[in-house]
DNA sequence: TGCGAACTGTTCATGGTTGAACTATTATGT
DNA sequence: ACATAATAGTTCAACCATGAACAGTTCGCA
């Protein structure tokens, strides 16, 4: 009758995706720390990263990857493109958009923030098997894909 | 020679965790969405849940509970008693305290989003059998607690 | 061709979170 | 007992992310 009404504390999901929050905040957290040497924010990295593996992204194309939007990265970009990490050329076949690309500086800066987080990615997961962690690797995207139909 | 250099979108544990930041965000985003009808913020319904597990909880307890600066308790609770949605007694032992319980209407207002929040998450989790969603809940708290002792 | 819709990037006001100072109160140690 | 440290809560300035409104450009269809 009341199994509707059951507080989630005792709902094993609830617990369980309670855990998965927390986690993903301590991770946050803990990368944010770890770039901080580098002069970079973890939003910065998400750049570069996306950049390194899709060179000639427009803006637009990049807030979706990022999932922010796109005067974030308007906000964003004009910073890094100073410190000479990235280029932004206007397309010549089409004049709204500016296409991006990371400087050398951008590459060697983008490698060692890769180091010290992969490390701490490292870290974090070494308590899994792979198998555990492929396992929740496919949990998660599935959750994700039930959430994008929305 | 290099196997340390390997980028780390060709690392399995990196592309799972990715997974994760992408379902963490993409939750967070639906329950926001979901709550809003209520006027309810999430960093107010987990007010909410936390007094109603630990009435008489102080402002630091709680924002150690949320994992979030006491600064932002202050700025969150004038709100929320303004809606009578919960009480500030000072604690009469130590002058410095001021012990948070909720009000009848905030204990309605909890019960209606716990309704919608634990639908949302039920959903989200659906994809996994019981076992799995255990699986889940031990890893991330094992990374939290590898991250927590840093 | 031409006009309106759709798209790219920018600007700006807003709201949320943070951390460092600050006040008031309590605890500690000699 | 009294000076010092530690603690609870507040204030404030700074930083981020967001979404709506805007300007310039391209597309689509009559």
């Amino acid at each position: 009758m009341n199994s509707s009404q059951d507080l989630p504390w005792d709902n094993p999901r609830f617990r369980n995706w309670v855990a998965v929050a927390r986690a993903c905040h301590a991770v946050e957290r803990a990368v944010a720390v770890a770039l901080a040497p580098l002069d970079l924010k973890p939003a910065q990295l998400d750049v570069l990263m996306n950049l390194y593996r899709h060179p000639g992204m427009s803006q637009h194309e990049l807030a979706r990857k990022l999932l922010v939007g796109r005067s974030n990265i308007t906000m964003l970009l004009p910073q890094m493109e100073k410190r000479n990490l990235l280029r932004r050329d206007g397309d010549e076949k089409d004049k709204r958009v500016l296409r991006l690309t990371l400087t050398d500086d951008g590459v060697a800066l983008l490698m060692k923030a890769l180091k010290v987080h992969t490390a701490l990615i490292e870290k974090a997961m070494s308590q899994s098997t792979p198998a555990e962690c492929d396992m929740l690797g496919d949990q998660m995207r599935r959750v994700a894909e039930v959430l994008k139909c929305d």
